[in-house]
DNA sequence: ACGGATCCATCATTGGATCCAG
DNA sequence: CTGGATCCAATGATGGATCCGT
């Protein structure tokens, strides 16, 4: 309800009301809209590894929308957690829990940032065929990991859900399952949803 | 000889050199005289495990000294680290390897901050009594934290070295080994030199 | 007097994502 | 287009210690 409330409302109203100054440049944005609505919901918020909405079990994803009515980026899930990896199955995988419950509010990603409009938020929990392709992707990029192929995994891989590094700049290091049972120092990594993922969401 | 050069020097001069304001109350400023020095001498800085001056492996303390002449608070050393006590023996000891090498800065606690006076500087590396006295400590409280014994330990133990909290405030919690291999919520605590210790190495 | 409680600055980490060169 | 690179806010952890009631 508090959400469908926001349909229609710019993010510079959000801002307005909740005293935020919003950046000039939109590269030195990249979170805000996001942090604008956790607020605006009455998220939990913080840095913690809880559910935004930790009572409900209800995590909160803005995503931007292009002109065309899709979506603009990839949506980042979670990292890629180096030690539990290798022992992690599916139906406890962070992945499957950070992605059981969502609430997705559209931004409509055109314009300056303050003129932004909010679109119809939609509550979903992944149907049988969805978690079963998230399912088959990350069975596949666990399975790599676990072998200790971490360097072989680009951007490519799996149809909805993919690798990609997460953190500051290239030059951050940390540590993943190597070879053999190595280790190695690679840039941190984190799942991200493909936007042909989350159009098919939106879109239904 | 850096140390040397700000033998004389007040805290207010440092401060205005160095741009930083200096707060008003006494309690807001407790860790600010410390970070003065390590500022001047071009200590390293920030929050690494390091010594503060890294490449010649010194550690650098301030002390306050009363208006008699002896100083007026203990000095903290270093986490009592709740994994790791178990298995540590004092030749590889945090405590000992903290106190290996240090830079003692006398400042005058008397009087507004601004006015402190900072004395002269005294670099030390433990004497064989001194170190035996530190390890005598050490190896009745690392027993003591090894068999589980943490809540049974007060700031009445140790002659020279012993252990306190160290927290923001009273309700933080950080797990300790309790008793037969489990574990307890406790406020996280630190090793500390008593007064009677620095005044022994700084009236030398 | 001093043992337990507390306070600040700075860096590291996490969670929010979008930027942008090829 | 999009894979790899990057940016911000807010917490949490660490290192600097001193405060202050009993």
């Amino acid at each position: 309800m508090r959400a469908e409330a926001l349909s229609g409302r710019t993010l510079g109203e959000l801002a307005l009301a909740l005293g935020v100054r919003l950046p000039e440049e939109p590269r030195r944005a990249k979170g805000i809209p996001g942090q604008l609505l956790e607020r605006a919901l009455g998220a939990d918020g913080g840095s913690r590894p809880e559910p935004d909405f930790g009572a409900l079990g209800i995590e909160l994803k803005t995503v931007p929308i292009g002109p065309e009515g899709r979506p603009r980026e990839s949506t980042y899930v979670c990292k890629v957690a180096s030690l539990e990896i290798a022992h992690e199955e599916w139906p406890s995988s962070r992945v499957r829990r950070k992605l059981a419950h969502v609430l997705w509010v559209p931004v409509a990603a055109v314009g300056a940032l303050a003129e932004r409009r909010i679109g119809a938020a939609r509550l979903w929990q992944p149907s049988s065929e969805e978690e079963g392709d998230l399912r088959a992707d990350w069975e596949e990029l666990a399975g790599l990991l676990g072998s200790g192929a971490v360097e072989e995994i680009t951007a490519h891989r799996g149809r909805f859900l993919q690798i990609r590094p997460k953190a500051a700049d290239g030059d951050e290091r940390g540590v993943m399952p190597g070879p053999d049972g190595t280790t190695v120092a690679t840039v941190p990594r984190g799942f991200y949803l493909r936007s042909s993922f989350t159009e098919r969401i939106l879109g239904s």
